[in-house]
DNA sequence: AATGAATGAGAGTTCATTCAT
DNA sequence: TATGAATGAACTCTCATTCAT
């Protein structure tokens, strides 16, 4: 019986092999101008192969993106599982730090996602990946709404916001300026100004979160 | 003589009609799958030809994207030229409009600006048209720099905003709503709540200018 | 085991099918007018395999020069080893047989040969097997100037010759000739004169031997 | 009755213009590589104006070939018009100066002869230009079969040797010595020797001559 | 399970030539 | 006569995917 556990174990290791060897040779230039070749010899396995653990380069490219995410996510979810003691606003700082931080440490992954985003998620809808990267970011956004939820009833959070809208500027808005962080060269060259862009994600989510802020109360 | 000026003309208005052949075709699918067999058929003109207007496939792209954001530009332009009398802040209003009523409508331009954006503008460097339109997203944020000084100077702004800043706020955020409002099929489908989509870029707009608003001596 | 050998000499059979196609197709009409696609219907392979055996087309055709010229090289080689009791012009007699032989044998091999060196051996000095077929010209010519040089050495060659001189004087001269021989039907034509073109080739090589020869102490 | 003159000197001013610019353009690079495009802006005229002058590409290149040999065989005859008094030998020393010297002066005109003949003068036979540039060439042959035969007569060429395969030996085997001096690069790179290539087209007339020379009756 | 050879449908681009003006 | 815009057939090369072993 531990045979077919055994398996899966392997099974499962070396499709992580190949994910490893995909996210190299994809952000190394670009999903696009990568090539299934290309893939397979950085993972020192046969093209065939590749196909046996993913049913096409679309999909090994959501399996990518979804490993990428879940990463994101579940720290998110960590902190809203030990953050029992905190009030909804402060959960929300501490989700933008991890979205920061994502961006720092992953900026690959950070760029698929936009690249994802921007195409309106509609690479390849029938793959077996996508409903489960989906599921992924509507985990995301339920997580973020369930905080703000919370922060108007702790009185963190003003009552008056949209939690839903909310989440969607809060996380659309990020992103877009995460676009123009990435573009930064581009950006700097063409500005008559100088301007430290390490600054650009973590000012924007101060401004935003200030206006969510409740200053009922405080005096 | 008028001669040269006729064939001027003339060559004018078929670059047009293939870029409007272009567009269709572009924006059908995506410009990706869309080949330059597709942009001659519907153009009615052998591919030949084509390359007679348009030194690459990538070239025609640009030159969509360019004619495309010409229109907003030119309409802040003109708000500009025309709003000698209004605050900065009023300006950044109507400007928002104007970014408001491009997404609704040439939607598809937007969209191939936030594929292009979150590429990190990286396409194609050496075509033609690559500068040009690097020009007209500058001139774009030049001019609402311009915008927030002035704001600044008349009272309008909150002095203490760092302009440049801002306007990569104001845009790449806006840009980044933009992106889940036009994903808004996938994202209701998967968020536990109802939401009107059509609001999504107005609030952000608002949220944003309301927190650059000087509010100081209003009593 | 025993599968690796199998495949690599399978591999050798497919590549050398390929060859035997490209060889007809090219010389069919011209390595110009030929097209890939020609190529892949005579080896009744796709277009796609025959990438997957030569780089390019220059590639494939300079497998073709090489493997042709190889032919004549080995007999040279196999002549100049067995003919160790020879003196150098009887060698050199031999060799010259060689060429005539191949120019019968093997007639459009050597019109490649001479549109090659009439181009200035320029093509392709990139593609892989370019290096490969400098090397086996250069062997030819070492092969005949170390005839020469023994030649020298044994008195059947006369001491004033400059070896490699004589050799270009001799191959270079040969081909020359043979250029015409290959033009016959045009050149004949023009002439107001009976000639047997067959001695052309052959009654060039005597005059030149000739020429080479060490008549000294023959009394 | 001028009118028609003047028109047809123009005519062929212009031609002769279009041919100096076809000549720059194509010994530019390589004839195949040129293109008519190329040739119209060398030419300052338009792409269709060319057509006007030469049927085809294929015509145009003719035109040039048939120009610079023109140049060689007019030199030759001259040669011979002015050389009543010299004797066969004589003028076969000369006209083989003449080669060398345009080897030496328009050595692309020599070069461009060579990739003709070594592609067996098969290029568009139908062109019209075709039977001139024959004509050229078979006045070349009889030009020194004229002189052959005269060295005969007047005793400074050898009584037995055949005209018309002398002038095939000469002619040919100096083409293919031309043709190494211009790969002259390769080949000295792999060769284990140094060697004088400006040695190399007048040794092989000397050894040549020598070859034909009358010794009989001198002492 | 793993291989890797084979596929084949295109892709973008070029250019000699034609023809309406 | 001169133009130059338009043509369209061809070209080489790529690569995701399949399948016999």
């Amino acid at each position: 019986m531990g045979v077919a556990e055994r398996r899966e174990r392997e099974r499962e290791e070396r499709r992580n092999r190949i994910l490893d060897a995909a996210e190299r040779v994809f952000f190394d230039t670009s999903p696009v101008e990568a090539t299934m070749d290309d893939v397979a010899a950085a993972a020192e396995l046969s093209k065939g192969t590749l196909y046996l653990y993913f049913k096409s380069k679309d999909d090994l490219y959501l399996a990518i993106a979804h490993r990428g995410l879940s990463l994101l996510v579940g720290r998110m979810q960590e902190t809203v599982a030990q953050g029992a003691q905190r009030t909804g606003f402060e959960l929300l700082e501490q989700i933008s730090a991890h979205n920061r931080r994502f961006g720092r440490e992953h900026p690959e992954h950070l760029k698929s996602m936009l690249a994802w985003m921007a195409s309106g998620f509609r690479a390849s809808p029938d793959s077996p990946g996508f409903a489960e990267y989906q599921a992924l970011v509507s985990n995301l956004f339920r997580i973020v709404v369930g905080i703000i939820e919370r922060g108007k009833t702790d009185g963190s959070i003003r009552p008056d916001v949209n939690a839903l809208e909310a989440v969607m500027h809060l996380w659309g808005g990020t992103m877009g300026v995460w676009m123009l962080y990435f573009s930064r060269a581009e950006v700097s060259n063409r500005v008559p100004m100088l301007y430290d862009f390490e600054r650009l994600v973590p000012s924007f989510q101060e401004t935003f979160l200030r206006a969510l802020k409740n200053t009922e109360g405080e005096s």
